[in-house]
DNA sequence: TTTATTGCAAATACTTTGCAATACT
DNA sequence: AGTATTGCAAAGTATTTGCAATAAA
């Protein structure tokens, strides 16, 4: 899993340092999760044995492993964007609660139906995994 | 239309001024675009007949427009808010393009029938004029 | 008169950038 | 050795807020 991730590094030109060894590791042991820049920050300096690091080296190293295609950034509304590991067997969509913020995952057939549907109709072509699609979970919903 | 407005105003002992006035006017002249706070500040102070309003102002005004439910909100990924008055004949979400931000309407059946699958599938309720769904429109996409 | 609203400037929240120092390869 | 990467602090962008002045009711 993570080897696939240096080796999209390498293959870039791009160096394994400990930094992003230490995101990459954060972000698999968080996988499901979606965390924000700050939230893997504190992770790295909870972890003892890592030496500082700064909060612009997380965002520019998930701006990278975004563009790698290792990261998935999901924009919020009103808060910072969050961040996931793509588990390639899992390239989903993502419902988002108004009330409670808590992130549901869109199922895949829906979602593939509704991007053909769309592409059909106007012929726009939805973007993988960008989907967020906002209402009110089971639980929030009167 | 906007006599509505101003009726939805007074029963929230909400005031008529000035520059709620020209903001709801300027919404109005464009009915179809979405226009950024900075946009509506343009055209506030283009239009000689108007004393300076300042951009908080127009955050405000927006704020205000949409809790009482004449305007809606567009967050976009990676530049300002749009707002856009709400038609009442026309509750749509949006297709936006990743590569020139031009926005698309979804057709209203499409997202009808995509809700529904996914309140029967998550028992999640998709909020009005809220889907923002991200991809290529037919002109960018390769 | 009373209190909502305004403009301004300052504050905030999140993210990006310049730069000299550091450390992969 | 050469250059990608880092940390830090400063800058940037979009938006919000405090406050005294103004104006709608």
């Amino acid at each position: 899993m993570l080897n696939q991730a240096y080796h999209l590094l390498k293959e870039s030109n791009l160096r394994i340092t400990p930094q992003r060894k230490a995101i990459l590791e954060i972000l698999y042991n968080c996988r499901g999760h979606h965390l924000e820049a700050e939230n893997i920050y504190e992770l790295l300096t909870a972890t003892a044995s890592n030496k500082r690091v700064g909060l612009a080296t997380v965002y520019r190293t998930m701006e990278l492993f975004e563009k790698i295609g290792i990261v998935s950034k999901l924009s919020m509304e009103n808060s910072s964007a969050r961040y996931e590991l793509i588990m390639y067997d899992k390239l989903h969509h993502h419902l988002i609660c108004l009330k409670c913020g808590q992130l549901v995952e869109l199922d895949d057939r829906i979602a593939e139906e509704f991007k053909n549907r769309i592409l059909e109709d106007k012929g726009f072509e939805v973007a993988n995994k960008s989907m967020k699609i906002y209402g009110y979970c089971s639980s929030c919903k009167r």
